[in-house]
DNA sequence: ACCACCTCCTGATCGC
DNA sequence: TGCGATCAGGAGGTGG
């Protein structure tokens, strides 16, 4: 469930948990989790994990000298529980830790994967040096010479990590309807001043979401889910047929480049 | 270089 | 009800 107000909450309950706590064992049982051009997760065994950052949907464990990347993709989850040898489906990576606490991988399709790399090389990391900056740090000039000449829907380019991170399906669709811009324009067609209701409307929608997913998440105390709140916020997304927050019209729902795209033909023009 | 499409997976839901 | 088809908050790889 990651889009970066998720991740970025995930990253701060974890750390509660396990800020300082040293890894004591680790278990791979499905290993195609782990990335080809990682590392042994097995280094991490007696390390104690110092830090959790985000970089748009990204979590970083940060070790002494070694940084865990993990991506989440449409189904990665962590939960906490206390150690037991057994483990539930879907549990692909358990990394136990010192007072009994065990952090479970869970992954529904098995889309998410972890890199473990030396923290002097994380600069090399090919999938982060492509990243464009977050919305909140985004200069707006920049994005709009990186969208402006685009043959591609608007839509998919706010889905483009290396032209804007941290933006998934469903805040592009909240923040194109915020922004009164119909997804189906094309990038080249957007001028400067779209492309900086754009990024503030991204800002808008990011931080009530970051707000809402700390305020929200599920009692943890056998496990972690990742579960915000947000929903209740949604304006466009999943909302086919109902009207229109502004104009009453019926939200319509199309497929751009295979992905769902909600939006109301009326107010995005 | 750019861009549309395929692929990786499982499970819930849709439609006939 | 049964059952195959489609869909789901992502992104890397492929090939035109």
């Amino acid at each position: 469930m990651p889009e970066l107000p998720e991740v970025r909450t995930v990253a701060s309950v974890l750390k509660k948990e396990l800020i300082n706590k040293k890894i004591t064992d680790v278990k791979i049982i499905y290993s195609k989790i782990i990335s080809k051009d990682s590392l042994d997760i097995n280094l991490l065994i007696n390390k104690t994990l110092k830090d959790i950052t985000t970089i748009g949907k990204y979590l970083l464990f940060h070790f002494d000298k070694y940084i865990l990347i993990s991506h989440l993709r449409m189904e990665g989850k962590y939960f906490i529980k206390t150690q037991d040898d057994s483990f539930e489906k879907h549990e692909h990576i358990i990394f136990n830790f010192e007072d009994n606490i065990s952090l479970r991988y869970h992954d529904t399709r098995r889309f998410g994967r972890m890199t473990l790399i030396k923290k002097v090389d994380l600069h090399k990391v090919n999938s982060l040096k492509k990243l464009a900056p977050e919305p909140f740090t985004i200069n707006k000039e920049d994005f709009y010479q990186r969208i402006n000449k685009k043959d591609v829907s608007i839509k998919t380019l706010l889905l483009d990590q290396t032209i804007i991170n941290g933006l998934g399906n469903i805040y592009a669709n909240e923040v194109l309807y915020v922004s009164k811009i119909n997804p189906s324009r094309k990038g080249k067609d957007i001028t400067l001043k779209e492309a900086s209701t754009i990024i503030d409307s991204a800002i808008d929608i990011l931080n009530l979401a970051i707000k809402e997913g700390g305020t929200t998440i599920k009692s943890y105390t056998s496990s972690l889910g990742v579960i915000g709140n947000y929903q209740q916020y949604l304006k466009v997304h999943k909302k086919e047929n109902e009207p229109c927050t502004f104009c009453h019209m019926p939200i319509k729902k199309i497929k751009i480049n295979g992905r769902s795209t909600y939006y109301c033909p009326k107010c995005q023009k």
